[in-house]
DNA sequence: GGACTCCGTATACC
DNA sequence: ACGGGTATACGGAGTCC
């Protein structure tokens, strides 16, 4: 049962892919070491329907069932072929018009419709299948591929519409040692072409993987098959790859395509590094180079030919293969578990892949669906802060996995799922996390597990922020509230008993806490001791665990902080203090404030910012260290009509985008600089793209960045003395030795949590500290 | 011309 | 084209004195 909620209700192991054959037939490739067999297995085409009025007139042939329970969707209506589905959509589209004021004009808008539109998902909801299942991640055989193109000479880069240019190499590699070089004895771009079809036939593979594998791959190699009127039939119904209409649009870029191939699966690796949530920023224009060295790759370059292409071309399989080794692992996990393709298993959000799941249970068990509550906004996590300044010796303690734990524990699962898929499915998903947490520290050499079981906790945090999503069908405020509610009071008994035992709290939030230990109690075991006592108040279940330790801590505001580690490494937090969007010039300085100030170097910090100073003045800078660069989130058109209707106000990026009169759409980046005299000059009107500047003539705006400059370090006034302060942030020459006696202030911002709660009786508190 | 508030957008934390 | 709330920063517009 539990198994089935899980994996599916479905025996049917080593499955590597799918493609339909007919409108109710799904094929299903089967690996078995080096062979794949196939086999036939019919679907029926299903939705759920709320009323089953709206079909009783529906001539095509048809299935209905009234189903278990009081949830909103009362019926499933299941058909022979998936044309027969559309046309009865259709036909309920119509009828409801007829009887509604508000006009729906596709199944979306249809309310008493809930219909999932890939005929894949809907076929591994209905049969139970999943992928991979009882499969080694080695068993698979993934194929890499990279190109070499060829630039007509002064372009910026390679166009497969254009003529001149042309793919000059192929590399091709797989998972099992095969390694060639297409373009070397083949003598044309057609015959490199030909010689890839057959070679991707040949080994058959399960998986293609490859970085920009849509966009750049296979988009570049089917316009240039196109020009030679070659089939790229690499399906393995030799089908040729085929668009996906309406891909999910990912984040900053909106002009994606997407393929599909029958029987085999896509793998873009710059899909599986967006999915690598927490160190985004490191890719963010996803330059190779920067990957590569975060997951530690080295390009080798040969050392006969150092820059051969070819060569490189081969290099960048290795790099694919190198991050899918580490970060695909999870998502074949994930895989044999969803109902889903590996496609979507990357690329859907993890709300919609825990929803897939209990959508299966529901189909499974012919029982009613819930639809939407109308949303309703919900409390959140506690954030406090206590104290600004530097802290010596900080520890920061938090509650794992808080949230789910709260849910398990008081099982606070939506009202509406009587089938408990809710709460079943996060049991055994923690479970599954804490298998691959404590299979990867018993071998840490196995990174790939680290990177699964930190996808398996987003997984298991998103059932939180489902029960308050607005599109989940399971979704249930009330639940999600009492779940913060919750977590915000164990977080402020947390507090409560360190300030009790007179343990300094600087800031929390919402399942974690800075704070420095109560005098004479800073030996880790003392801490260990406290955190025992603290627990002791708190419900079993909840895990409270010292995370870390800290050389120093600065705390600047709510949520921006910085932390000196023992390795002597800083890292900063925060919008505030790391903003992407600031000027380079003002993402230094706050830097080196940060890092001069937790190491207590006043007189260097007062250099520093005096030769920033100078070079202002004197123009001694260039371009990249003042511009800001901002991404076209709206389309033009938008932009101005919004501030026509002054819904919006004026910005630089976008009025320059206007003034030039060039194309510019949705993603694209505009770097600029402010111009004129005035520090207070409008920006919108006093800007120029990047390139206009001129080293030769410098026109930018030296009093407004001047007053930038003067921004970013008032930031740090409140660490200082008034005159500290002035002497370290001003241009005037001082000694060395005056610097010697600047000493931090710290500054209480909070009331202690103990000061305001009434004595409460259950609070009798034992001495634990040993006299010694 | 400040000081102030309000608003929309952007970014970050957990 | 979609998990949530809590938070800060910034630019600009409007208001008051």
């Amino acid at each position: 049962m539990i198994e089935a909620l899980i994996y599916g209700h479905n025996p049917q192991v080593r499955v590597v892919g799918l493609h339909t054959v007919a409108d109710n037939k799904m094929r299903i490739y089967v690996r078995e070491d080096n062979t794949v067999k196939n086999s036939d297995i019919n679907f029926y085409p299903f939705f759920f329907l709320q009323n089953i009025q709206f079909i009783e007139n529906f001539k095509r042939k048809h299935y209905k069932k009234k189903l278990e329970g009081n949830n909103f969707f009362q019926y499933i209506v299941a058909f022979e072929k998936w044309s027969d589905m559309w046309e009865c959509v259709h036909q309920i589209l119509d009828l409801y018009n007829k009887s509604n004021p508000t006009q729906a004009t596709s199944y979306e808008d249809l309310p008493i419709i809930y219909l999932i539109p890939d005929q894949q998902t809907q076929f591994l909801i209905q049969t139970g299948i999943t992928h991979y299942k009882n499969m080694e991640f080695e068993e698979l055989h993934r194929l890499q591929i990279s190109l070499d193109k060829l630039i007509t000479t002064g372009k910026k880069s390679s166009d497969p519409r254009r003529e001149s240019d042309k793919i000059t190499f192929i590399a091709l590699s797989d998972n099992k040692g095969f390694e060639t070089i297409l373009g070397k004895k083949e003598k044309s771009e057609k015959a490199i072409l030909q010689k890839l079809i057959q070679i991707i036939n040949e080994i058959n593979p399960d998986i293609i993987e490859g970085f920009d594998l849509h966009n750049d791959i296979l988009y570049y190699i089917l316009t240039r098959c196109e020009l030679y009127d070659i089939n790229f039939t690499i399906g393995r119904d030799e089908s040729i790859p085929k668009l996906i209409e309406n891909p999910l649009q990912i984040r900053e870029s909106l002009q994606n395509k997407k393929y599909s191939i029958a029987g085999r699966n896509l793998v873009d690796v710059i899909n599986l590094l967006q999915e690598y949530d927490p160190y985004k920023r490191i890719f963010y224009n996803y330059d190779i180079k920067t990957i590569a060295d975060y997951f530690k790759f080295e390009f080798k370059n040969n050392t006969e030919y150092p820059s051969d292409p070819a060569n490189l071309c081969l290099e960048k399989n290795k790099f694919v293969n190198h991050i899918s080794n580490l970060l695909l692992p999870s998502f074949i996990e994930q895989a044999k578990i969803f109902p889903l393709n590996l496609g979507k298993i990357i690329d859907l959000s993890p709300s919609q892949k825990i929803e897939s799941l209990f959508v299966r249970r529901y189909v499974n068990q012919k029982y009613s669906l819930p639809t939407p509550q109308t949303p309703k906004s919900i409390s959140g996590g506690y954030t406090d802060l206590f104290y600004i300044g530097v802290f010596d010796n900080v520890y920061y303690i938090d509650v794992e996995s808080m949230y789910p734990t709260l849910i398990l524990l008081h099982n606070l699962g939506p009202n509406s799922d009587n089938l408990n898929a809710f709460i079943d499915s996060l049991r055994e998903l923690t479970k599954i996390r804490i298998l691959k947490k404590n299979e990867f520290l018993e071998n840490k050499n196995l990174k790939h597990l680290f990177y699964m079981q930190e996808d398996f906790k987003v997984l298991i945090n998103t059932y939180y922020g489902y029960l308050a999503y607005y599109k989940g069908l399971f979704n249930d405020y009330e639940k999600a509230s009492k779940v913060s509610e919750m977590g915000q009071e164990i977080l402020k008994k947390i507090i409560y008993h360190i300030q009790f035992h007179n343990g300094t709290v600087i800031e929390v939030d919402t399942d974690g806490v800075f704070f420095v230990p109560p005098y004479k109690m800073e030996s880790d075991d003392d801490v260990d001791k406290l955190i025992k006592e603290i627990k002791s108040y708190l419900p079993s279940e909840v895990n409270l665990i010292l995370s870390n330790k800290y050389k120093k801590f600065l705390s600047y505001k709510k949520k921006n902080y910085a932390i000196l580690r023992y390795d002597d490494k800083i890292q900063i937090k925060g919008s505030a203090l790391i903003s992407k969007n600031l000027e380079k010039f003002g993402k230094i300085l706050i830097q080196k404030c940060i890092e001069y100030i937790l190491k207590e170097e006043f007189y260097d910090l007062h250099l520093f910012y005096k030769n920033l100073h100078n070079n202002i003045v004197n123009h001694r800078w260039n371009i990249q260290d003042f511009i800001r660069v901002e991404t076209l989130k709206d389309p033009i058109y938008k932009y101005f009509n919004d501030i026509q209707k002054d819904q919006r106000n004026r910005n630089a990026a976008y009025e320059l985008a206007i003034k030039s009169r060039k194309e510019f759409s949705v993603g694209d980046k505009i770097a600029y600089y402010v111009t004129g005299t005035n520090a207070n000059v409008k920006a919108y009107d006093n800007c120029k793209f990047a390139d206009e500047w001129d080293p030769n003539f410098p026109d930018e705006n030296t009093a407004y960045y001047l007053k930038r400059l003067e921004e970013y370090t008032n930031k740090f006034e409140i660490f200082f003395t008034k005159e500290d302060f002035l002497k370290i942030f001003s241009t005037t020459d001082y000694k060395k030795e005056s610097f010697k006696t600047i000493r931090l202030l710290t500054t209480k911002v909070g009331k202690d949590i103990s000061s305001e709660t009434e004595e409460k009786d259950e609070l009798e508190y034992k001495i634990w500290l040993s006299e010694d």
